[in-house]
DNA sequence: AGTGCGGATGACGTAAACGTAAGAGAAACG
DNA sequence: CGTTTCTCTTACGTTTACGTCATCCGCACT
């Protein structure tokens, strides 16, 4: 059915704008081919721009990314090619693993602090009602 | 003891520099005493500086950082400031909290994609002592 | 008195990631 | 056939988060 996409499309499924999937092909992050010089963007296309935007999402850099994209793109048959975008991956495993660590503790300490910030509402709450 | 630090202790305290603290004291992320011309960052100043370092990492910008900042200053006994506070963290929390699952997905298929990576140079290794 | 050193204050520069406006071409609609 | 509607390319503008001088000040040595 939707074998390939515009660019509208992919928009409005995305929630990007043109503008940043003209960037990304630029960029060398997206190769939707052309039928004219339209765009269509296919499913490898909409595959890579779901990591893209997740990469974002936890503050990797759109180079690192392109990195990362080779790991994922299965013509990365190149033995070479195959070997340095293991060890890119190996390398942001590890830093997510200490992402999500240094995100539960955050996630704790937030929650204590919004626990505690109600607590002194609830407080000033019971002092004015005591007051009349 | 270190009651108070100068920039330099401080730069070295959390890897940033003078510049940085600088920029966050202009942009009223921080707030650090001066003693004469030089600034002295007191503990609280260090807090803060923590959770902002914390919050960029989860790619909250410097903006939101400073609105949720005001839920950890205790000084924040001001009622309507109070609510404000708790409206951003509450906002903040369910996004930590949607990124840690987002997160816990992504972990689990670049695991995914690393192992199956290695099985295919593993494959290509096996075909090449086959051949000698 | 001279000379570093640490820190301060502008002010301009920069990289990343797009935004935005201008102008043009195809294509679909009434 | 004219007119919106999409999309294209080109190119300059913008925002965020600092980097990088240049210059100056005050204090500690020697």
């Amino acid at each position: 059915m939707t074998e390939t996409m515009t660019i509208r499309q992919m928009c409005d499924a995305f929630d990007v704008t043109p503008r940043t999937l003209r960037f990304y092909e630029a960029k060398e992050l997206l190769a939707p081919i052309r039928q004219g010089q339209k765009r269509l963007f296919t499913r490898r296309d909409r595959a890579r721009l779901k990591l893209i935007l997740r990469g974002k999402r936890f503050g990797f850099s759109l180079e690192e990314i392109r990195q990362l994209l080779d790991l994922y793109s299965v013509d990365s048959n190149q033995e070479t090619q195959m070997r340095e975008a293991i060890v890119v991956g190996r390398r942001h495993l590890e830093e997510m693993i200490e992402q999500r660590a240094a995100l539960d503790e955050a996630i704790a300490e937030l929650t204590e602090q919004i626990a505690s910030g109600e607590a002194q509402l609830a407080e000033l709450q019971s002092a004015r009602s005591a007051a009349e």
